[in-house]
DNA sequence: TGATGTGAAAGCCTTCACAGCT
DNA sequence: AGCTGTGAAGGCTTTCACATCA
């Protein structure tokens, strides 16, 4: 069965909406009530859910805990990832002092070309020299979030391919050229700035269209 | 003619490859080195130019000068476009500092609710309380920057669109709820974490995936 | 009875082949 | 001759209707 990868983004909000209903202290739910809150339908919910197995009781809906429970485990989350910044400029310094990261993720590594930079303290840690990755990343370190400068955002991939790395969250805008085998994400909010302009421009664009 | 919201995105893509040939000193081009550049197929790239218009020439392909203006064009890049950061935080502070938005996007608002970071200078400008907003948004201010923590997404959001803000750039993980007029993007790092966890552990995921 | 789980239909996006220009 | 521009085919994703089961 082929799993759409926009299923995927979905199993990620359903988490959170699992999360804050559980800090509400409800227990039970359904797919109406989680389309809902994820602005989906309940017909999407539940196709997503299919995907991967029979989570709920029919008649019934859905146990928080255990729902919340089974999309974790799919997700990857009940596991701990090790990560590292790569490019310690203002976004990289953020992050590493961005509380945030959850149980899942910890941060084990800060690195930097920068002589000004290294042996810096940040956030847990310290920063190093790029050359440190393949003694640093292998059995330790599995996603790497990329913070450099856009024209360096190309040769530090390709380190971080070199020295093991098994995922890489791309905040550069540039499109990263990396083996298929190391799956790339990209974070990119000039692209959402310049999306949104368009969509500004164009609010019946989901409409007709002709130029 | 219905143009697919993946498009947009690709044309951001181009832009950008089209600026570096620029900045190359290259200045004809084809579908094929677009496509190449952006790790998508030659077709796709002529598909999604023709949602707009006809901007080559058959037989020779196309200048880069002009495909970049046209993009620019189409993107709504060829005006400029206010911007206010809401929520001055770390990430808020960070945006305020950044120097990448160029000539298209200009920031001239920065707003939270925190009595000690009202009045500090960041950036280009002040930092001021979020009362303000019905102030300053009106003929000045058409997108807002989101970065408030999570739980005051969806009441500073409210604020924004009661300011008659025009666009959101939501940094928080939450699905936003706004009038259907007013698009959302979402700039979401942690939805990419997670993402990137489920790619890892399922590295076959696009063949056969039977649970 | 009532909400889930799912095969099939509908709809949308991508791929393709080739017509159309220069 | 060669690369763009595009209608149509193909494939994937979403929507739907209903069978299923507590």
């Amino acid at each position: 069965m082929k799993v759409p990868s926009a299923a995927i983004s979905r199993l990620v909000t359903y988490l959170r909406i699992l999360e804050e209903l559980e800090a509400k202290g409800i227990h039970r739910t359904s797919s109406e009530q989680l389309a809902e809150e994820a602005q989906v339908t309940a017909f999407q919910v539940r196709k997503d859910l299919s995907y991967f197995g029979s989570y709920g009781t029919r008649g019934v809906g859905y146990t928080v805990p255990v729902l919340k429970r089974e999309l974790r485990h799919i997700l990857g989350l009940n596991r701990k990832w090790g990560l590292c910044i790569v490019g310690m400029g203002r976004l990289g310094s953020a992050l590493a002092d961005y509380p945030g990261f959850g149980e899942s993720f910890e941060l084990r590594g800060f690195f930097d070309i920068d002589p000004e930079k290294i042996g810096r303290k940040v956030g847990s840690g310290v920063v190093e020299h790029l050359d440190l990755l393949p003694v640093r990343v292998p059995g330790r370190i599995e996603i790497a979030l990329l913070t450099v400068p856009r024209e360096e955002a190309q040769g530090a991939a390709d380190l971080l391919v070199a020295a093991g790395i098994k995922g890489i969250l791309n905040f550069a805008p540039v499109v990263l050229e990396v083996p298929k085998e190391v799956p790339v994400e990209n974070v990119d909010f000039l692209a959402g700035l310049t999306r949104l302009s368009f969509f500004i421009l164009n609010p019946k664009w989901r409409e007709e269209m002709m130029e």
